[in-house]
DNA sequence: TCCTGAAAGCTTTTT
DNA sequence: GCTTTCAGGA
């Protein structure tokens, strides 16, 4: 038996062995797909000798892809020792990668061998809306009745859809419309030579359905595939996957993992479907369902299968646990968002003082980023330690926006929506006025911005003898400028020829010396450094930004010739996300909205703003498509996702958009049977709109054992409810509580549980076995290991799927890190 | 051309 | 409530 397998339960191993593909695994929440996912990496390689750049595994995030990638290194060390000397990994040549950056490459790498300069950039969804309101503008087509960010949604969601303008028709007029935008849209990119998003899998897909030497090229590359998180693959994703893995006659080697219950993304055009249609397309394949969950007790468990039971048209599965019962979730509404971050924030501060908890263990998610604000001031306010994920994201921030447009044009001068981003940032003189001259001039000699920046500059002679074009008469004429314009422009013009040349010639060590280097000359630091405490912020970001240039540099592009290190750089900026740069760091609460809180776990997990207009979000209330519905229900079922607490947070009252409404408990929270719930508030007197203040617990509640006299909060529906009572720290008071016989043999249930000062208990209470419960081994433990002898603990941390690793100092040997799963360690 | 203050519009979710 | 856009004056 291979030792890769060694402690995987049977589907598991079964997921991870069978190699003959094609594979779909149905994976629940918790149930170690991430696992799977790396041992079959690890198995392919290793027992069945499959070359690793035979292997291609393609995720949605690069944080996922490159934890992947440190876990299928770590199983292979760790197993079989270190590669064998001068191979310095065995993993050379595997390809790791979200659908984008994937593609990015294949398109680079076809663009340069088809003899062009693969020197195209990647605009962000800002940049793209720009461009459709320019092109708009052009087309003389009115803002207001029709949004631009409305016909750009629409034009990706065509090109997820694989409609190029050519096979596009509009079935009415606003999409008649959005088509002749769609069709002027991608002239646009074309000339900008530049991409969207959306381009980057429609290129592919033409490619490698139209090209058959590249399809078969491609085909033989990676005969082995493997995708995450399936349920979100888009129809272009699912497209380029049939084609890579060529006819099911061919038997190829296809494995997907996915849970339908898990699909997030329809707004972005995925389609969970793509599970039926992989069924199929592909009938001789084998189906494995992972329904152990490791990660959660069987009450959080229990409330997610209540929640996502609902929605039809899925593959049921039972999810179980040997985690134990754990407590109950707990619903709390607060008065309004100031009172839930509040009653967030000192649950948070109460658990830490137990320290049965760290910062890190805890996750605060909602629906959408603009309810951190309040989260944010909450913990501000206590000396809480908190990252906040996504909400104003690194790179869209302006000035790291504005030095990026700089790289952008140095790279690619034919980007004319990062030239006009930078052309007068700082202030020198070009105005709109100016700008308009020059785009229309441009226009008129059928030329770029920069380029006729350098005509004005070195005159149209030099411009074409350096080009070997010939320029239309238009460029010989005397330029349409004022003097003071005109040498405006042609400062500017000398600066952008100064550093394009240094970055052809490659006269520069790092990306962080060219982005020196112009900031400085651009005079833009000068201006954003004005003294005040905000310059220094953005400055301070221009420097995280340097910090990021500085890893690319001129030796690296011997890996990927067809790129300079700024094309690399570039690349990689606009295809990261604000969860990659998430890190494990213990230290801090992490805010996150539902959505990139996907894929991570947290022993407790808060989901605030539990109501209507907000989780379902008005959006998806007011559409009336059960799609949608469906789709709030499955966020929901996705942000249960902690280990051990779960709260359940809504107001009675939330202010949006500057005035104050009163919300509705979410629909969701009725879904939820009682006796999986502490804390219940009785909706019904809620709907009849009276709520209660409640400064302090009264008698009837110590009675029952419940602690919290210290802390004021909002409660509402309890002393006279007509559910049964209940108080936020215990089961309800009069339910039965036999159906979870662990409530009563262990502490770590019940009151004693959420109670203050139980801490300790809970701790040793906890089931060692549990899989994500406690770690095994702390800090300074002396443990015995088969090969390497006795070595004392340095740290222990869990991994993201449920396994430990542990750092342990092994004398004379040296220090290991280890998968308690796999390294056969004693504790002394 | 650039700065200031007022007004409008805005918020799902992300590669 | 906050950010982006617009109009008007220097």
């Amino acid at each position: 038996m291979s030792k890769i397998t060694a402690n995987l339960n049977e589907p598991q191993k079964k997921a991870v062995e069978t190699v003959k593909g094609p594979v779909l695994v149905l994976a629940g929440p918790g149930s170690g797909k991430t696992r799977v996912l790396t041992r079959r990496i690890a198995y392919m390689i290793e027992e069945q000798g499959i070359a690793p750049w035979n292997i291609a595994a393609v995720t949605f995030t690069n944080k996922a892809a490159g934890e992947m990638r440190e876990r299928v290194a770590l199983i292979l060390q760790e197993i079989y020792g270190a590669p064998p000397v001068g191979q310095s990994s065995r993993l050379g040549g595997l390809t790791i990668g979200t659908f984008h950056s994937i593609c990015a490459r294949i398109l680079r790498v076809e663009t340069a061998a088809a003899g062009f300069q693969p020197n195209w950039i990647i605009y962000d969804s800002a940049d793209q809306v720009a461009l459709v309101r320019a092109v708009m503008r052009d087309l003389n087509l009115d803002e207001k009745r029709y949004p631009p960010k409305a016909i750009h949604a629409h034009i990706s969601n065509r090109k997820n859809e694989l409609i190029t303008p050519e096979t596009y028709r509009g079935a009415s007029y606003f999409e008649e419309i959005a088509g002749r935008v769609y069709r002027s849209y991608q002239e646009s990119l074309l000339a900008n030579n530049a991409m969207d998003f959306d381009d980057l899998l429609l290129r592919t897909v033409l490619l490698l359905r139209d090209n058959l030497d590249a399809r078969s090229k491609y085909q033989r590359k990676w005969p082995y595939l493997l995708v995450d998180e399936f349920q979100d693959t888009n129809s272009a994703q699912y497209e380029m996957l049939r084609l890579l893995v060529g006819e099911p006659a061919h038997n190829r080697n296809l494995f997907v993992v996915g849970d339908e219950d898990q699909s997030i993304y329809r707004f972005r055009g995925a389609d969970y479907r793509n599970v039926q249609l992989f069924r199929k397309d592909y009938p001789d394949h084998i189906e494995i369902l992972l329904e152990q969950n490791y990660r959660s007790t069987q009450t959080i468990l229990d409330v997610a299968n209540a929640l996502i039971s609902q929605n039809r048209n899925r593959t049921p599965k039972r999810l179980h646990t040997d985690n134990g019962q754990g407590a109950p979730a707990m619903v709390y509404e607060a008065y309004n968002e100031v009172e839930e971050a509040a009653f967030v924030a000192d649950e948070i501060e109460k658990m830490l003082a137990t320290k049965a908890f760290q910062a890190g263990d805890f996750a605060v998610t909602y629906r959408t980023n603009a309810q951190s604000r309040a989260l944010e001031e909450a913990f501000v306010m206590r000396h809480i330690k908190y990252k906040l994920i996504g909400a104003t994201r690194f790179y869209e921030r302006k000035e790291v926006k504005d030095a990026l447009a700089y790289l952008r044009v140095i790279h690619n001068p034919a980007d004319s929506v990062s030239l006009e981003r930078i052309i007068n940032s700082p202030p020198r003189g070009i105005g709109a006025k100016t700008l308009e001259a020059l785009r229309n001039w441009a226009n008129e000699i059928g030329v770029g911005q920069t380029e006729a920046l350098q005509i004005l500059h070195h005159g149209p002679q030099r411009v074409a003898l350096q080009s070997g074009r010939t320029l239309s008469t238009a460029a010989y004429k005397a330029p349409p400028f004022g003097a003071r314009a005109q040498n405006a422009l042609i400062e500017f013009a000398a600066l952008l020829d100064e550093w394009i040349a240094t970055e052809r010639r490659g006269h520069y060590d790092s990306v962080a010396d060219l982005l020196d280097q112009v900031l400085a000359k651009s005079g833009y630091v000068d201006t954003l450094r004005d003294g005040s405490d905000e310059g220094e912020d953005r400055f301070a970001n221009l420097q995280e930004l340097r910090g990021v240039a500085a890893q690319y540099t001129q030796g690296m592009s011997a890996l990927e010739p067809e790129q300079s290190p700024l094309g690399l750089f570039l690349e990689e900026v606009s295809l990261v996300s604000d969860s990659d740069q998430l890190d494990d760091s213990a230290g801090a609460v992490t805010l996150l909205t539902l959505h990139t809180a996907k894929g991570l776990e947290y022993p407790v997990v808060f989901i605030v703003g539990m109501e209507e207009g907000i989780l379902p979000h008005s959006r998806s209330l007011e559409s009336g498509d059960a799609e949608d519905m469906a789709e709030e229900r499955r966020l929901t079922y996705v942000g249960v996702r902690a280990k051990k607490r779960l709260y359940l947070v809504h107001c009675f009252r939330r202010s949006l958009w500057g005035d104050s409404s009163m919300q509705q408990p979410s629909r969701f929270l009725d879904d939820i049977p009682p006796d999986l719930l502490s804390g219940m508030v009785d909706r019904q007197r809620r709907r009849e709109g009276s709520y209660q203040r409640v400064t302090s617990w009264d008698a009837d509640e110590s009675e029952r054992g419940q602690s919290r006299s210290q802390t004021g909060g909002y409660w509402s529906g309890r002393s006279k409810s007509t559910q049964p009572a209940a108080s936020p720290f215990g089961q309800p008071s009069n339910q039965p509580s036999s159906k979870s016989p662990s409530d009563h043999s262990s502490p770590a249930a019940g009151s004693a549980y959420w109670s203050p000062g139980a801490g300790g208990k809970e701790a040793s209470a906890r089931k060692p076995a549990a899989a994500s419960g406690p770690l095994a081994f702390k800090r300074r433990d002396s443990v015995q290991h088969p090969s390497f002898g006795i070595g004392t603990v340095i740290e222990s941390e869990a991994t993201g799927d449920g396994d430990e690793q542990v750092t342990v100092a092994f004398p004379g040997v040296g220090i290991k890190k280890l998968l308690v799963s796999l390294a056969g360690l004693k504790k002394l």
